[in-house]
RNA sequence: GCCGAAGUGGCGGAACUGGCAGACGCGCGCGACUCAAAAUCGCGUUCCUUCGGGAGUGUGGGUUCGAGUCCCACCUUCGGCACCA
């Protein structure tokens, strides 16, 4: 490593050389990390402060995607640590997945080989970027040391009842040989996430695990500080709806049990619809109508998700030949199949309200089935109406409910469906259980053994991890790769040693990245999930940044899997994350999303080598609103590269105290400038108002430049110097070090304390009256700032832009705002 | 259709609780230095203007002495959900 310490004389000397980021930025890196700078430890004197960054995923080169959250996140750590907290910033990679199988399908080289290799770069890149990341606590959930863990999770929620099994139709992907969760189903016409080709429904028999026993608490927020964007979108996600669920019976006696949010107008039910797949359809229909039901059934089942979902589709349905009985008025009412009725949401089955569901509405007018009004409209004439009413009202033709006011009076309903048992309040939710199996390779494997005598048997714990072997056919042909291994699912029964065979699917990898908060605190702790004495004392996380597009899966799937992790006693809170921030996204130059088969990725390497690090972390935080993000575009950096470098030439040319008095009027505006500087760029670390902080500082370099032949070598400017370059620390860590380290401060900048804010420094005694007539500016005076009001008002009267526009008449009304204006209302 | 976010110069974006719109930067223009260029430095840069001034923060209203900011209605863009019973 080069000499990095110049004397500080020499910095006073002249001109030293140019600002050469590539020659202090590697010196700086290498020098930290010899010094182990960045290792955290545990603390108990100090504070603490968990600061989690998204993990990147392995997909080989790390864009601007990877970076823009990165640099402000990081700045925001050294922040907090020169604020005195004890702060642990870690990062990890999210290694197994189905994007690294595809790439290396592509490619033709091992997963592994692949993943491992593009870990390397990302390192490598992560740390050109001059990041504060403590790498020994650095966590891949590729590793066996890492997955025996992720395993070991499964079959604890296996045992507490959290992972089942079932027979289940999954959304697939004929390209990719794989299923698909349904988030990773895009678009109107249901593409597969990763290549675009249309999906299709297959039935295989998968694990699940019970995050739909959380839908209501997953629903409060309570004691977290996430932004409204997230919740409302894990609101609507989980979609509660609040109503009744009400059995029907068939003439036969079969129970039909629906959920409608709208009990009040069950007297309007005319009819009912039960969803194709309905379990009940085969055992209902009359032998007369079987034909064209069936014929229905094939049809509807053949139709791709695009036809039958296309909202302005017209009602289609078959009369099935049976006949239900209404609960609430034994009205007998005709049984349909329609595939408006989905079997994936609530019961599979409605009892259809056509005067007050626009759905049942077009179809009780297509099938001309009678539709009876039972919420009377306001100015209701009696007539038959033109359109479904879904409004408030009071309730008719309802026996004893007639003249009930509706929504207001629901209860009354729902109480009395309670009280003759035909019925009971109850609550509907869209989220549906996490599917977690994959016909995949590249993941966790799934640590179950199937036997023929004891069934499904969790792998016992003291066998994980179950290894993934490396010598497979990864390539795709339809089946688990892991299935057609020549020996590795043939295993033994844990329970009774008797030939047993392995479950063959891999896990999504969102269960990996569920827990890698906890693995952080000590990657190589093999008693157990995590060390107890890290977890003491750094859980949960106090600071969470990531992108929004993550707010539907992975920002729900983790709360799921702590509030799991509590009731098995494991960990003493129900929420991973106390704050959350996102950041925006980061397009390509063209404006369309980074990704490397639109070919508008842009490298940061060769931005790195031309500009440094340092520019371009200050301008990824500089150049966007952080939580909007926007599309890329190199040309700014000049912006931050400038800045850089003016900077270097005040520092280097001018830092060393001469021994010169201060000239007391410029030294004012210089100190005052300084102090709001130190108030504001604090303020907006707090905020993560990024863009704000470069500004600032901006704004002081360029003060400093100004005022520099007026206080060149007094006290003032060597504070100035300094308490700017402890702002730009967090920012630029390495010119900041160096410039540092050529004015002989003790090293290191990133173990000096923020400096501090003094209001009163802050303080102007002058200030600019601003003076509006009609509430238009229309001169500005300088004035002290402690001006009483009689005074300025005086003043504004006696403007000559004010006397101009009175034209010698008497104001209306002067009003006087303290410190700032005055306005003369004529 | 429902839910949410956002609309400010050529561009990215500032503007704390209603009080100087356009900070900071990019780009552009002019100038200095240079044989020349790059780099650097200085000045200018919302629009219109008869040089008095006038208009201006998506549109139209409103509240107010005063509105980018608050209220009402609408338009556009982006994101999410969507035959959810």
């Amino acid at each position: 490593m080069a000499k990095s310490t110049k004397p500080a004389s020499s910095a006073a000397a002249g001109k030293l050389e140019r600002y050469h980021p590539s020659a202090i930025e590697p010196r700086w890196q290498a020098k930290w990390e010899a010094d182990q700078l960045y290792r955290t430890r545990l603390d108990p004197s100090r504070p603490k402060f968990y600061f989690l960054t998204m993990l990147p995923y392995t997909s080989g080169d790390l864009h601007f995607g990877h970076w823009y959250p990165m640099a402000p996140s990081d700045a925001r750590a050294r922040y907090l640590r020169m604020r005195g907290f004890n702060v642990l910033y870690p990062i990890g990679f999210d290694a197994f997945g189905l994007p690294a199988e595809n790439a290396a399908i592509k490619r033709g080289i091992h997963p592994k080989t692949w993943t491992y290799q593009n870990i390397d770069n990302m390192r490598r890149q992560l740390r050109t970027l001059g990041t504060m990341f403590d790498w020994e606590r650095e966590a891949v959930s590729a590793d066996p040391e890492y997955y025996r863990w992720t395993q070991w999770f499964f079959v604890q929620l296996f045992k507490h009842g959290l992972a089942y099994k079932k027979l289940s139709p999954v959304d697939w992907c004929p390209n990719c040989n794989t299923t698909l969760a349904r988030e990773q189903v895009w678009g109107d016409d249901r593409h597969c996430e990763r290549c675009g080709t249309p999906v299709i429904k297959k039935n295989l028999d998968q694990w699940f695990f019970r995050i739909t026993r959380y839908a209501e608490e997953l629903l409060d927020f309570s004691g977290i500080d996430w932004p409204d964007r997230v919740r409302t979108l894990q609101t609507n996600w989980i979609g509660r709806s609040q109503g009744a669920s009400v059995v029907f019976r068939s003439e036969k006696g079969d129970p039909l049990e629906v959920f409608t949010t709208r009990p009040d107008t069950l007297w309007g039910a005319t009819f009912m619809v039960l969803a194709p797949e309905h379990p009940l359809v085969a055992r209902l229909t009359t032998p007369e109508r079987k034909a064209e039901v069936e014929a229905y059934v094939v049809q509807a089942a053949r139709q791709s998700d695009i036809q039958r979902e296309a909202v302005d589709k017209d009602k289609t349905g078959v009369f099935i030949g049976a006949y239900a009985v209404n609960p609430v008025n034994q009205a007998r009412i005709p049984i349909w199949i329609a595939d408006y009725v989905l079997m994936t949401y609530g019961t599979g089955a409605i009892m259809a309200v056509p005067a007050h569901d626009e759905r049942d509405f077009a179809f009780a007018r297509k099938y001309d089935l009678p539709i009876p009004v039972v919420i009377a409209p306001p100015d209701w004439d009696g007539k038959p109406l033109e359109a479904a009413y879904t409004g408030d009202g009071k309730m008719v033709n309802s026996g004893q409910f007639d003249g009930t006011q509706v929504p207001e009076d629901m209860d009354r309903v729902i109480r009395w469906l309670e009280d003759n048992g035909t019925g009971k309040g109850a609550i509907t939710y869209r989220l549906r259980d996490w599917l977690i199996s994959r016909q995949r390779y590249w993941g966790t494997p799934i640590p179950i053994v199937y036997c023929p005598e004891h069934g499904q048997v969790p792998v016992p714990e003291d066998q994980l991890p179950v290894l993934l072997p490396d010598d497979v056919e990864w390539r795709p042909t339809g089946e688990s790769p892991l299935k057609l291994h020549s020996t590795w699912k043939a295993t033994t029964c844990p329970t009774c040693g008797k030939p047993a065979e392995r479950d063959t699917d891999t896990m999504d990898t969102f269960m990996c990245s569920s827990w890698y908060q906890y693995r952080y605190l000590s990657p190589d702790y093999a008693q157990g999930p995590w060390d107890p004495k890290e977890f003491d004392y750094w859980m949960p996380v106090d600071c969470y940044t990531g992108g929004i597009e993550h707010a539907t899966m992975h920002l729900i799937y983790t709360r799921f899997f702590t509030k799991a992790l509590r009731d098995m006693g494991l960990v003493p809170f129900g929420e991973p994350m106390l704050q959350l921030r996102n950041q925006g996204i980061i397009l390509g130059e063209d404006g369309e999303k980074m990704s490397k088969s639109r070919g508008n990725v842009v490298a940061p390497d060769s931005l790195v080598a031309h500009y440094g690090a340092d520019a371009l972390r200050a301008y990824l935080m500089f150049a966007y609103r952080w939580q909007e993000g926007g599309p890329w575009s190199s040309q700014g950096i000049e912006g931050t590269a400038r800045w850089l470098n003016r900077a270097w030439t005040l520092v280097t040319e001018t830092a060393t105290l001469s021994g010169r008095e201060e000239d007391p009027d410029p030294a004012r505006r210089l100190r005052r400038k300084l102090h709001q500087t130190i108030q504001r760029v604090s303020a907006d670390f707090e905020a993560f108002e990024f863009n704000t902080i470069v500004s600032s500082e901006m704004e002081l370099t360029n003060l400093m430049q100004d005022l520099r032949p007026a206080l060149e070598g007094t006290p003032v400017w060597r504070e100035a110097v300094l308490s700017l370059l402890l702002m730009m620390a967090p920012v630029a860590p390495h010119i900041a070090e160096e410039l540092w380290d050529l004015l002989g401060m003790p090293y290191s900048i990133h173990q000096q304390s923020w400096p501090a804010f003094i209001a009163d420094l802050a303080r102007s005694d002058e200030i600019t009256l601003v003076i509006q007539v009609n509430g238009k500016v229309r001169d500005r005076v300088q004035v002290p700032a402690d001006i009483g009001e009689s005074e300025a008002k005086r003043l504004a009267l006696a403007s000559e832009a004010v006397s101009r526009l009175l034209g010698g008449k008497e104001p209306r009304q002067v009003i006087y705002v303290p410190g700032k204006l005055v306005n003369v209302v004529v």
